[in-house]
DNA sequence: AAAGCTACATGTCCTAGACAATATCCTGTT
DNA sequence: AACAGGATATTGTCTAGGACATGTAGCTTT
C-alpha cells in the first residue's frame, strides 16, 4: 500500500511503528529492557544507537533489536550487561552457540532430539501421539520427571539457541498442557490432605512449571488449588487463609530475576503465618545464593515429592 | 545500621516497599498505570499525591493504590481520567456501584448468584460438580454458550464491584480451564478443515477466551492450534504461515485498550496473507467503534460458530 | 580461607518540558 | 434535527541528564 519512501509517517501506531523499525516502547515489550534501560545504556556503552524519526523519537532498527534479544539471554544466563555490551557481533554470537553447548549426554538425547525435529516439522499430531505413547508408557510422574522436564529444558535450551521459533515453543508447551492434563482427569478426586495452593509471582508468565506441579501433585491424592500465573502477592497471602492452605506451591522459571525472587518471597513468608509452608519449585532455584528462612526450596520434582512425604510423616516441619 | 523510626530504608526492596506503602514500580505493577502516567496525573490532576522516603521517592499509601485501581478500572469501561481525577471518593464510589447495577434479568440468575456463592465460600469442589453437572445436562457447546459465558461475565462484574478478590477470580477461572478441558478430551482427534490457530495478543493476559473458543471448535472436527496467551504479532504470522492456517482466531477480554487493539489488528492484518482470515472474539468487540478491513468480528460465541459454518460454504469469503 | 573495605557497575527514580493522537465541543450546512 | 468539519482540550508517551542505592569484584587484613 505505501509504496513511496514516505511510509515513515503512514504507519506510525502508537507503539508499533513501521515494519523495519520499533519504537522504545515496542522494544521493552519484546525485549523485556526497560525503556530507562535501554536510553542509559545508549548513554553509557553506546549502544543500542536508535535512528530517530522526524520528531526526534527513537527508532531501532530490527538488527539492533534482534541483538539486544540475544543480550538479554545471555544476562538470564548470568553474564553482565557491561561485558556483553562491548562485545563485537560475532564474539556475542559465539557465545551465545556456546552458552548451551554443554548438552547432558543422557540416554533420552535421542527423544529429544526427536521430539525437537517434530516440533520443527510443526507436526503437532505427531508430537500428540508421540507424548501420548510415552505418558502411557512410563505413568504419569514418571512421565513428567524422566521425559517431560528433562524435554523442556531440550525445547528451552533449542528456543535460547535460536534453533526453535517462539511461535514453536509456544505450541509445544500448549500441546504439552493437553496431554498432562488428560492424565490427570482420572485423579482429581482430591480430598486427603495437604491441601496445597498453587501459585506464579507477577512477572512470571510461565504456566508450564505451575501444571507439571499440579500433575506431579495429582496421583498422591492431595487437595489443589491452583490460582494460576501472575498473582500479586497480597491476594496469594489471602487465597492461602481463604483455603486454609497447607502449603503454597510457587513455580519460577529459569528468566525470573533472582534479586526479585528473594525480596518477593520475603514479602511473602513474612505475611502468610507460619503454620503455612512454603516451597519454591523451578530452574531458579540453581542460581538462588542464599537460604530464605521458613521457603522451602526443591529444585527437582522429585526433591518435590520427597518434601511431600517428609511433610506427611512429620507436618511443619517442612 | 538504622535503629530508630528510619525502619524505611530497612526493607525497601527493589519494588516491593514496606506493607504500607508501595513503590512506583510496585505501583505500576498493580494498577496497570505506567510510571509516567502516575507522574504525570500528579502533576497534572494533584492525585495520586504519595509520600517520599528518605530518598525522595515516591511511596503510594494503600489507599490512594486502591483508589488508582478504582479510577483503573471505570477508565477501562469508559469513563475518561480527566472526569474520575477530580472526583471526591464518596462520588467515585457510587460510580463505581452503579455502572454495572443493569443486571440483565434473564433467567439463568439464579445460577449465576449459586456460583458466586459457592466462589465466596471457597468451596471449590462444590463448585466443581456444580459445573460439572451443568455440562453434562446440556452437552459442550451448550454450556459454553448458555451457561459459562453469562456466568463469566457475571463473575467478571462481581469483581469489578468488589464482591470477589482477585485471587477468587483466579481460582474459578483455573477450576473452570479443568471443567472446560476435560470435556474436550474425548473430541480431540480433529482432522478436517479448517484450520485453525488460535492467540492472544501481547497485554492480553486472560486465557479464559482462547479455551472456550477452542472447546467451541473441538466438536465442529476442525483443526485447532493453540499458542496461548501473549503471542508476540511476527510470531503469529509466522505460526499461520508455518501451520498453514486457514484461520487465525484472536481472543480478547473486556479490558483490552480498543486503541491498541485496532493497531495491532491492522498490522496483523497488513503481514499475513489474504488468504487467511482472521477472526476476532470477546467483549473487546462491543467497545470497537469502526470495522477493519480484513478482520471478522463476531461478538458472541454462536457468531463464531455461524461464521464457521459460512466458511464452510465458502471458504476464503470471510 | 573468612571478613571487611573500596571502587566500580548498573538499574531505577527524579524533574520538567514538548508533542502527537484522540475526544469533545462548537459552528454552519443540508 | 441530523451531520460534516474545524477548533480546542485532554491525555499518554517521549525526551534529557542528573542522582543515588544496591550489587559485584578485587584487594587487604585477620
Amino acid at each position: 500500500m505505501n509504496l513511496s519512501t514516505e511510509n515513515l509517517a503512514v504507519d506510525t501506531a502508537p507503539t508499533a511503528s513501521i515494519a523495519s523499525h520499533l519504537a522504545i516502547s515496542a522494544v521493552e515489550r519484546d525485549t523485556g529492557l526497560s525503556k530507562d534501560v535501554l536510553r542509559v545504556w545508549e548513554r553509557r556503552y553506546g549502544f543500542p544507537v536508535p535512528e530517530r524519526d522526524a520528531n526526534g523519537e527513537r527508532l531501532y532498527p530490527l538488527s539492533q533489536v534482534e541483538r539486544l534479544r540475544a543480550i538479554k539471554r545471555l544476562m538470564d544466563s548470568g553474564h553482565r550487561p557491561g561485558k556483553l555490551l562491548s562485545l563485537s557481533e560475532s564474539e556475542l554470537d559465539t557465545l551465545s552457540s556456546r552458552q548451551n553447548r554443554p548438552q547432558r549426554g543422557d540416554e533420552s538425547g535421542d527423544l529429544q532430539r526427536q521430539v525437537i525435529e517434530l516440533i520443527r516439522g510443526h507436526d503437532m499430531s505427531g508430537l500428540r501421539r508421540h507424548l501420548s505413547l510415552w505418558l502411557m508408557k512410563q505413568g504419569l510422574q514418571e512421565f513428567l520427571v524422566e521425559t517431560v522436564a528433562p524435554l523442556n529444558r531440550a525445547v528451552t535450551e533449542a528456543w535460547l539457541r535460536g534453533e526453535l521459533a517462539v511461535f514453536e515453543e509456544r505450541a509445544y508447551t500448549e500441546l504439552l498442557q493437553v496431554v498432562v492434563r488428560s492424565a490427570m482427569l482420572p485423579l482429581v478426586n482430591c480430598s486427603s490432605a495437604p491441601r496445597f495452593l498453587l501459585a506464579t509471582l507477577p512477572n512470571e508468565v510461565s504456566a508450564l512449571g505451575l501444571l507439571m506441579m499440579e500433575a506431579l501433585l495429582a496421583p498422591e491424592g492431595v487437595l489443589c488449588t491452583s490460582l494460576g500465573t501472575q498473582v500479586p502477592i497480597p491476594e496469594i497471602a489471602a487465597a492461602a487463609k481463604a483455603f486454609n492452605a497447607d502449603i503454597v506451591v510457587l513455580a519460577f522459571s529459569a528468566s525470573f530475576s533472582s534479586k526479585q525472587a528473594v525480596a518477593s518471597l520475603e514479602s511473602i513468608r513474612s505475611i502468610i503465618p507460619d503454620s503455612t509452608a512454603i516451597w519454591v519449585v523451578g530452574e531458579l532455584i540453581r542460581r538462588l545464593r542464599r537460604d530464605i528462612p521458613g521457603v522451602t526450596l526443591t529444585a527437582t520434582l522429585p526433591d518435590m515429592l520427597a518434601a511431600l512425604r517428609q511433610w506427611r510423616v512429620q507436618p511443619r516441619a517442612v
